[in-house]
DNA sequence: TTGCCACTTCAAGTCCACTTGAGGTCAAGA
DNA sequence: TCTTGACCTCAAGTGGACTTGAAGTGGCAA
């Protein structure tokens, strides 16, 4: 369990000192204590912060990936909560398939009007698929 | 080409009416015209709409978003931009794989904790990759 | 012991994506 | 003609995710 200060911390993760307190004050990285009063973390907070990164550039807020990724101690994690990430997630893909296909169909395609051809047309629509504010709890 | 008016698109499309507006202004969508005062759309802009939820959806910014769907007619489109764009989504797709298989096996997986066991720290390897921020222009 | 300075806290500021509010306008019905 | 009401504009407000700035603190080198 390597032991690593705030400034540590920022230089392997990229992530800025600022936002490390900012996230330890929110719940989603913890620190194990201070030296003086400089926090010191676990190495391993690294993976999380990649984790954190992944999870906000898939579009979700911190509060959900904080509920996904639980806050330390797995044990008391809500395992129906836990699938139902997993399928919001699993949808974001299959819509992220078919925007990648549809991006890579339009690059390709010479035709002047993407909205006249059937392939894009396709693909747009099943990426398309209605995507839910979904503001209330699950 | 069916001419439909702001109500008419925000009850086709579920977008607010001052969304519609405000994407106007960035460009994002565009009315043909006015009567009397009201904006005039074509009934289309409803499936431009859904891409663009898709893309807000799978983490894209406005500005990222007009620069893949490109300001009405196609033809002007960077292919190549559209590639890097298709590449980037073809990345996050994969670590949000292990990511969702991450989940799953955290929701089925009765080990007390997740980080000793093997598949899910696998998994998580394999979602955590790097993720570049790219403020940057492509 | 002093001084440095990277760290600390806390409040305020910024950016993005909208939303809300105040006040105005036009087409249509009474 | 007058009223109504859904739309209009423009400015300001909101919420999330950070960032910045001012003022304080403690470990370490000189």
């Amino acid at each position: 369990m390597a032991l690593i200060d705030i400034a540590e911390l920022a230089r392997r993760s990229g992530v800025p000192a600022s936002t490390l307190r900012f996230y330890e004050e929110k719940g989603l990285i913890e620190s194990l204590g201070r030296r003086g009063l400089r926090r010191t973390f676990d190495a391993d907070v690294v993976e999380r912060l990649s984790l954190i990164a992944l999870g906000r550039s898939a579009g979700f807020s911190l509060d959900e990936i904080a509920d996904m990724l639980g806050d330390g101690g797995a044990s008391h994690i809500d395992r129906a909560m836990l699938m139902n990430k997993a399928e919001e997630i699993d949808r974001t893909i299959h819509r992220l398939v078919a925007l990648r296909d549809g991006l890579r169909h339009a690059a390709a395609c010479p035709a002047p009007s993407h909205a006249q051809c059937p392939t894009f047309r396709r693909l747009m629509t099943i990426a398309a698929e209605r995507t839910r504010k979904a503001k209330g709890k699950g």
